[in-house]
RNA sequence: GCGGGCGUCGCCAAGUGGUUAAGGCAGCGGCUUGUGGUGCCGCCAUACGGGGGUUCGAAUCCCCUCGCUCGCCCCA
């Protein structure tokens, strides 16, 4: 195949797939503005360091997954794979952190090198939300909330919100020496996969989908075994919010996420309708990171949502009831090279009072640009040919009825505006309205 | 990186060794001259993802390759 064609792994989106996009940009917006977030945006490409320092080398993002290459001045280059570690570094460069907490909002494009499938891409977008700076508990179940209601709010149900606590750093160096005694035990009895984690990141195995190490881990020592008072206290507290804000969740003790920053709250929103890439939001505490990409000890808190496979849940669900694509209100027909001018005109002024309108740039004859006309989906058609224009007038046409007037220009402008005044765009509106 | 499924016109889709590759949708042209939605007629893949091979003969069999897709891994 020599056609042209994007990459693998990236995709177009389409006339009639952007506009549900566009709701959900619209509706998180909206979330998002009410809940006292700001908007950062970020370049695409960062340094590698970056991410090696913030994922942590030894995760399977950073190790086989990153689009990195060198640019022409040497400079070793990533596309981001993940968007906390960019929004940390620029906090950090600007000391917007000095200025206080920062509640803050991204999306955009995200890029993974992996074997695409369902719900998953080599370039996908994420929506997310960092709040720096925030160590209270509560911090984390407003984050939490601020995901749920986005995602309730645009109407996805079965929803799933799995929560864990992986503790501190200290928490997590004595679990994971618990761990990799007890695990080293086992050696024979666990699966290749996870033999070669014991050493590199022990913690993943505990989510193994392998039926039979799963069966051997159901034994195996827990994490919230291990964690400190203050860190169970914390969870608990974390726990007492969502209950009162009655936002239902599972206790996961296996929940462990991908990437190395990750402390104590960690959790994940799945729905049992994605096939294998369930998750559609996931996130977590990440108090460690903004120290040690340079800055001083701040407590923060994170979580990104999965565009893709949020349309995905959102084409199942509610994308039936909407008409993605907004119908013209009028048509207009002209022939001849007057007619034409006019009516390029009058559309113009139309669309200046706030009509949708679509203008035939055809030559065609009047029978090809009613039909066209009528496929459009407008209701109403402005003609004028040769002998309008003779006459000073022009024919207005209702579609519905097939009847039609012939008028002045500035007459059938007025009728047409009067019926459809409202001034902007409408993306969402039916066709036939 | 590893497995499974698939790959015929823009879309859907017949066709599983024999000289014409169905059909539907969309598109284009026409059915009295400047009036649509239905109807009727016509046009629309020397071509079956690409490359080799088997055969008198292949879209149909074999090999390789590319792509899509689902799953593993991983994650959003």
């Amino acid at each position: 195949m020599d056609k042209l064609q994007s990459l693998r792994g990236m995709v177009d989106l389409l006339p009639e797939q952007t506009a549900i996009w566009q709701q959900v940009e619209a509706a998180a917006r909206s979330q998002f503005h009410r809940a006292g977030l700001a908007e950062i945006r970020t370049p695409l490409l960062e340094a590698t360091e970056l991410f090696a320092r913030g994922i942590g080398t030894s995760t399977d993002v950073v190790g086989k997954e990153m689009y990195s290459f060198e640019d022409r001045g040497q400079r070793h280059c990533t596309l981001r794979p993940e968007g906390t570690a960019s929004v940390v570094r620029a906090a950090l460069q600007h000391g917007l952190l000095n200025k206080g907490p920062q509640r803050l909002w991204y999306t955009g494009p995200m890029f993974r090198y992996e074997r695409p499938q369902a719900g998953r891409q080599r370039q996908f977008h994420q929506l997310g939300v960092e709040l720096l700076g925030f160590a209270d508990p509560r911090s984390d179940a407003e984050a939490i909330a601020i995901a749920w209601d986005l995602l309730t709010a645009l109407g996805i149900g079965n929803l799933a919100l799995e929560i864990n606590s992986l503790g501190d750093a200290c928490d997590r160096s004595h679990y994971r020496s618990v761990l990799v005694e007890w695990l080293e035990a086992r050696r024979d009895q666990l699966d290749p996969e996870a033999q070669g984690r014991i050493s590199t990141n022990p913690l993943r195995i505990l989510d193994s989908k392998n039926p039979e190490t799963q069966a051997l881990l159901a034994a195996a020592p827990l994490l919230g075994d291990c964690l400190s008072a203050s860190s169970q206290q914390r969870f608990e507290r974390v726990r007492q919010a969502l209950d009162r804000l009655e936002i239902p969740y599972q206790l996961n003790p296996r929940l462990v996420r991908g990437l190395d920053y990750y402390t104590h709250t960690a959790f994940e929103i799945t729905s049992s309708e994605l096939g294998a890439q369930a998750t559609v939001c996931g996130g977590g505490r990440y108090d460690g990171l903004i120290e040690q990409l340079g800055g001083s000890p701040t407590a923060a808190i994170g979580w990104a949502i999965g565009l893709e496979r949020l349309v995905l849940l959102l084409q199942a669900a509610v994308a039936p009831a909407m008409h993605p694509l907004a119908a013209a209100q009028v048509y207009v027909i002209s022939r001849g090279e007057a007619a034409e001018l006019q009516a390029l005109a009058l559309a113009r002024t139309l669309r200046q009072a706030g009509c949708r309108v679509e203008l035939d740039l055809t030559a065609a004859a009047f029978a090809k640009q009613l039909k066209r006309a009528d496929r459009s989906g407008a209701s109403w058609a402005l003609l004028i040919g040769e002998g309008e224009i003779e006459q000073g007038v022009v024919i207005l046409k209702d579609l519905r009825l097939s009847t039609e007037q012939r008028l002045p220009p500035e007459l059938a402008i007025g009728e047409l505006v009067a019926r459809f005044c409202d001034a902007g765009p409408q993306p969402f509106s039916s066709p036939t309205a």
